[in-house]
DNA sequence: ATACTGTATTTCGTATACAATAATTTTGTG
DNA sequence: CACAAAATTATTGTATACGAAATACAGTAT
């Protein structure tokens, strides 16, 4: 039996939902947010908003607007560009380091049920559980890797992917084939023992994603409401 | 006329203050502090402290023990390798942007400058100087390079090989002669417009500097207050 | 009508107050 | 004297209160 988690605390519940809301599209950028205001709707003091807020902050989600609040930030091409620039390195790391370990039968149902998934979304043209799959492949790449830094680094940035991607997408029919076919070609010629391959897979996969999203930079010119 | 700056908020001194402290060993590991023992040494509420401990925690510098406050975190070794992994291939990336990306004179000048500042703390065998200069060279190298999340990155994990390269080099003579050396080709190959070669030269570097780290494994063995 | 100045309002950062809970000590009992 | 139960203390998380600072606004003089 697992001892069950002593429930998060009102600011990591904060970030979450915000983050989430940012993610989705829900907020968009340029949005005013007040910690009134936000302390009101989910019903907690400015306290943990506070320090929500503050960690959004700090994670380039939002932007302090000085005595007014802080302003959800526009999605930024240079960033989504640096963060890829960075992928592309990062993620063959995490696959060579998940071919120097051994990966049992535990994970390897974990990895084929990650990669169905990711089929699964494509087949149903299921945008937002694209995103989740795509977001879940990585993760798992990252967690096989036995290098916590990736994962604990990544986990921040793949906020920005996820809204970048949502943004994107809507509308569209979804990820291109090739990303799914890389992704189990990724994995299956890891079980095959072949890093080196499986790393060089991984970065044409990161390059590749990143020219789906360079077209977009227009992406930013979104309504700014209350303008 | 120069606009004069707000000072930063309590939470970011605080949250400084106590890096600081933990990075130079002032704060020992396993060392348990509370907030009200930080609000009174600092003069502020608990309130800030409260923020800036929940950064801490974020990056690993301590860690939550309960009800009973936080203790400084030792010196994970697995950690540093993670790091180190980490940095073996964002180093020479960094390395080669910045080779994509022209340096004018101010720039040439300014590492002109952290490089003879490394080469002088190692001559007055200063090991705190000889780490900030560590880290001035890398940052620079980051800022050069144009691309942000690196150094957002980074600078989190910096505050962790600090750590440990105070802890190795207490009582020795410094870094060896090598690193310096490493940093004046690095950025004179870089200068010659080579960046593939400087990236190389990086990436020696990083290799070479674990392999300074690793033998100290044992240095985690630290006493643990209140035992 | 416009520019400027003083005032009101909004909003944040920090301090203080309160309540819940884990750890510790004390007290009672076999 | 060992051990369990109860009281006490320590410490945190969250709420509320307060003061400072920026913005918005209105009134006045030109």
């Amino acid at each position: 039996m697992r001892s069950l988690t002593p429930q998060k605390s009102l600011v990591e519940q904060t970030y979450d939902i915000l983050v989430d809301a940012i993610c989705v599209g829900r907020l968009r950028p340029g949005e005013r947010l007040t910690q009134d205001a936000v302390a009101l709707k989910l019903n907690v003091s400015r306290q943990p908003v506070n320090a929500a807020l503050g960690m959004l902050k700090a994670s380039k989600l939002v932007e302090s607007a000085g005595r007014r609040g802080v302003v959800v930030a526009r999605i930024d091409p240079v960033l989504v560009r640096s963060i890829y620039q960075f992928r592309s390195v990062v993620e063959p790391l995490a696959v060579e380091l998940a071919g120097n370990r051994p990966m049992d039968a535990e994970w390897r149902k974990n990895g084929e049920a990650i990669v169905a998934a990711g089929w699964r979304a494509h087949a149903q043209g299921d945008v937002l559980g694209m995103v989740h799959a795509d977001v879940d492949f990585h993760s798992f790449v990252y967690r096989l890797s036995g290098n916590d830094v990736i994962e604990d680094t990544m986990r921040i940035y793949w906020h920005h992917i996820r809204r970048a991607m949502v943004e994107i997408l809507r509308g569209s029919l979804g990820y291109p084939t090739t990303v799914w076919s890389q992704h189990e070609a990724i994995f299956t010629t890891l079980l095959e023992g072949r890093a080196e391959d499986a790393a060089a897979i991984m970065r044409q996969h990161i390059v590749g994603g990143f020219s789906i999203i360079e077209p977009h930079e227009g992406m930013t010119a979104v309504a700014l409401p209350g303008a």
